[in-house]
DNA sequence: GACCTGCTGCGGACTG
């Protein structure tokens, strides 16, 4: 029994809140946890326990009598910190154990304290570990020089990111400066790929995956209403309203400007039959405490319904109460995403989740039914890792220079290499980029000595050294000194336009650009904020998913009648093209002098295609949504460009290298990469932005089948492999 | 038409 391994505290603590049970995941955890020392990685879905799974048995089996901090947990998120606090706190009630938040916003008199007299649980951000290590590399040390575990919350949102290698590296540092060795424990209810979960303890073979697969009941719906416009059609926001004024409701639209433009819709809607009023947005440009209010609202109200229309900031971790019907608007780009968006309803024991799916276009029905299908398999798309982050590379040298106020070069490098985050960098990359940045004065050598440089002080020192990921410059909004959110400048942005933000319309009366603040009033007619920045890339599977629905006879009881013409239609159109096999063949339409060549691929693939295109110099039309490129070239000369195309690849790092000696915003996804010697601007480029080998692939081994002929083109077997 | 995440140290004003 699970529950008898347990101290005797901890079982006070499960008496005393009359548990009848043990969750599966968490008697799972407390057997393996409490009897061998290897890492763990609990899957498990949202509200099954997961922290209590992980906290349980650790906390029976540390001894919080030893100096140093015990426990570190990792979350990605703030609010998640501020959540957690409270069980965490609760979960130690019967024992002597301090619990410390330690993140930017936290109290500073606390964190003080703790330098003092390190001791037991602190929960903490990556950026705000790697700030203690630039800055007070001795308070680091004193504080965790001897953890006995690390708990990491929401694994999967580090796995495949850059911010997830920035952690790998500080998960290393920290190592270096531990006694012994600490354990790991990752928390996680969406994850594809279990090796990569597992690589990112850094010991694969010595790290479990504890999994609990059971599954909510749920109901889902589809309806279709189709949009000419930007804006959202009328007949859907109607319908949309009538679907959810009863019930305790999140939305999720995609974007910040849908968002915006759905709450204020739904308001005006029920301020006019009578509704209640609560209806909100919920986003990253939405003022902290406003979000902070709509949290609280949804959290600790039992009776009233209510209605948030939001972006990914509600779709990790925080508890916001109950929620019993989640609606999506136009596919997600991924099921990851999609699992975690369903998993915020019905979080009380015994509820049903309700999910609603509305498309307001054909391919966004498409791929929304192709993630459904996919979830409903199990399938979640894998992630990619970078093996050679060379701009996180040059982050953490600088970093490592800054704590160890200086270093020779070898023994630099030397620690570098045992960085398992950058184990697969060539010692020439690590000599290269180092001797860039001692060219650009980001590092200074003095004797044998390798400090910060004249221009890398300015870097190392600022507040943005801390975080690996770019953030857009923004406006303050502001209405009568009172804050709502911030804005991009946008051209929108000027005198008397109007805007929504925070679920409200407002008037621009004065933008102030010395201070960045927007002065507004409230009105009553507006357009949606217009906001920037890149959107997500769709996996390859999806695509194919979406293909495969399309000559499948399956009729979906999901769908409503629109949804179900609309299928239909789609099929109908497609059923020219005799394709028979989906793994091998892609259609291809000859009309009018063009075609248009449909991929049915994942979105790096495409975005490949398109760099590749545009070094041909070859006007072309691609469209993401529906995976195509229009090309205005005969239908006999495809085969002829697939395999120029294919040369091409042979010499990408040549195009790579050019096309960003043209347009230097190409690295833009990277942070760090700018001081790159150009050849790694390039690798990077190559590695996390594109995937030529996909493209390849696709041009080698696809057959295009045509609408006017049964004839196949099949681009030549022979082409040469890059790699 | 397309998301999100985090952040130090110091000086000065103010409060108890």
């Amino acid at each position: 029994m699970p529950y008898q391994l347990l101290s005797e505290p901890i079982r006070r603590y499960i008496r005393d809140k009359r548990w009848e049970s043990l969750r599966p995941i968490q008697g799972a955890a407390i057997q393996h946890i409490l009897s061998s020392d290897s890492n763990f990685i609990l899957a498990s879905r949202t509200a099954s326990g997961k922290t209590e799974a992980a906290f349980l048995p650790i906390l029976s089996k540390v001894d919080f009598r030893e100096t140093g901090v015990q426990v570190l947990y990792i979350s990605p998120l703030i609010a998640l910190i501020n959540d957690q606090f409270y069980r965490v706190e609760e979960l130690c009630k019967n024992l002597d154990v301090k619990v410390t938040k330690w993140h930017g916003e936290a109290n500073r008199t606390e964190k003080k304290k703790l330098v003092q007299k390190p001791e037991g649980i602190v929960l903490i951000t990556p950026e705000s570990i790697e700030a203690m290590l630039v800055n007070a590399p001795y308070s680091a040390k004193a504080l965790f020089s001897n953890l006995k575990y690390i708990v990491i919350d929401e694994i999967h949102s580090f796995l495949g990111t850059d911010r997830g290698i920035h952690l790998k590296s500080l998960l290393a540092r920290l190592g270096a400066v531990n006694k012994t060795s600490f354990r790991i424990v990752g928390l996680s209810a969406t994850i594809g790929d279990y090796s990569e979960a597992k690589k990112f303890t850094g010991d694969e073979v010595n790290t479990k995956v504890l999994l609990d697969r059971s599954s909510r009941e749920m109901t889902t719906c589809f309806r279709y209403f189709e949009s000419d416009t930007q804006e959202l059609p009328l007949e859907m926001v109607k319908d949309l309203y009538t679907q959810t004024w009863n019930h305790k409701v999140l939305i999720f639209p995609n974007s910040r400007g849908r968002a915006e433009e759905i709450a204020v819709k739904l308001l005006k809607i029920s301020q006019r039959v009578g509704g209640h009023p609560n209806y909100f947005s919920h986003h990253s440009s939405v003022d902290k405490e406003v979000r902070e209010y709509v949290e609280h609202f949804a959290k600790h109200n039992r009776r009233h319904n209510f209605c948030i229309s939001c972006t990914s900031t509600l779709e990790l971790g925080i508890d916001i109460g109950s929620v019993d019907k989640v609606v999506q608007v136009d596919a997600t780009h991924s099921i990851a995403s999609l699992i975690q968006r369903v998993g915020r309803s019905g979080r009380r024991e015994g509820e049903k989740s309700q999910l609603l799916l509305y498309a307001t276009d054909k391919w966004s029905l498409l791929q929304s039914l192709a993630c459904w299908l996919l979830y409903k398999e199990g399938y979640i798309e894998p992630f990619r890792t970078a093996e050679k982050p060379y701009d996180l590379f040059l982050h953490q040298a600088l970093s490592t220079v800054k704590e160890r106020s200086g270093c020779t070069k070898d023994e630099l490098i030397a620690t570098m290499k045992s960085n398992y985050a950058f184990s697969e960098i060539e010692d020439q990359a690590m000599q290269d980029i180092l001797d860039e940045l001692i060219r650009q004065d980001w590092l200074e050598q003095v004797h044998r000595e390798l400090i910060i440089g004249v221009e890398g002080e300015r870097m190392v020192n600022s507040r943005e050294f801390y975080s690996v990921f770019k953030t857009e410059p923004s406006f303050k909004v502001v209405n009568a000194g009172k804050p709502i959110g911030e804005i991009p400048l946008t051209p929108q942005v000027m005198e008397d336009e109007n805007i929504l933000l925070a679920a409200r319309i407002w008037k621009i009366r004065f933008v102030d650009f010395k201070t960045k603040k927007i002065e507004v009033v409230p009105a009553v007619d507006g357009k949606k904020p217009l906001f920037l920045g890149g959107g997500g890339t769709v996996d390859a599977k999806v695509r194919e998913k979406m293909l495969e629905i399309l000559y499948a006879d399956a009729q979906y009881p999901e769908l409503d009648e629109e949804g179900l013409d609309k299928l239909a239609e789609l099929r109908k159109d497609f059923a020219i093209f005799p394709l028979r096999d989906f793994a091998k063949e892609r259609p291809v339409l000859v009309k009018d002098g063009q075609i248009i060549f449909y991929t049915f691929t994942g979105t790096r693939i495409n975005r490949s295609l398109a760099f590749l295109l545009n070094r041909l110099d070859l006007k072309h039309v691609y469209d993401e949504q529906s995976s195509s490129f229009i090309l205005s070239i005969n239908h006999d000369l495809l085969q002829e460009l697939f395999e120029q195309l294919s040369l091409f690849i042979e010499d990408v790092d040549f195009h790579l290298q050019h096309a960003l000696e043209d347009n230097a915003s190409l690295l833009d996804f990277s942070k760090w990469g700018l001081m790159l010697p150009l050849q790694y601007k390039g690798n990077i480029l190559e590695e996390r932005f594109y995937d030529f080998k996909g493209v390849n692939i696709l041009l080698s081994n696809m057959l295009f089948v045509s609408n006017n002929t049964v004839s196949l083109l099949r681009s030549a077997d022979k082409l040469a492999n890059p790699h």
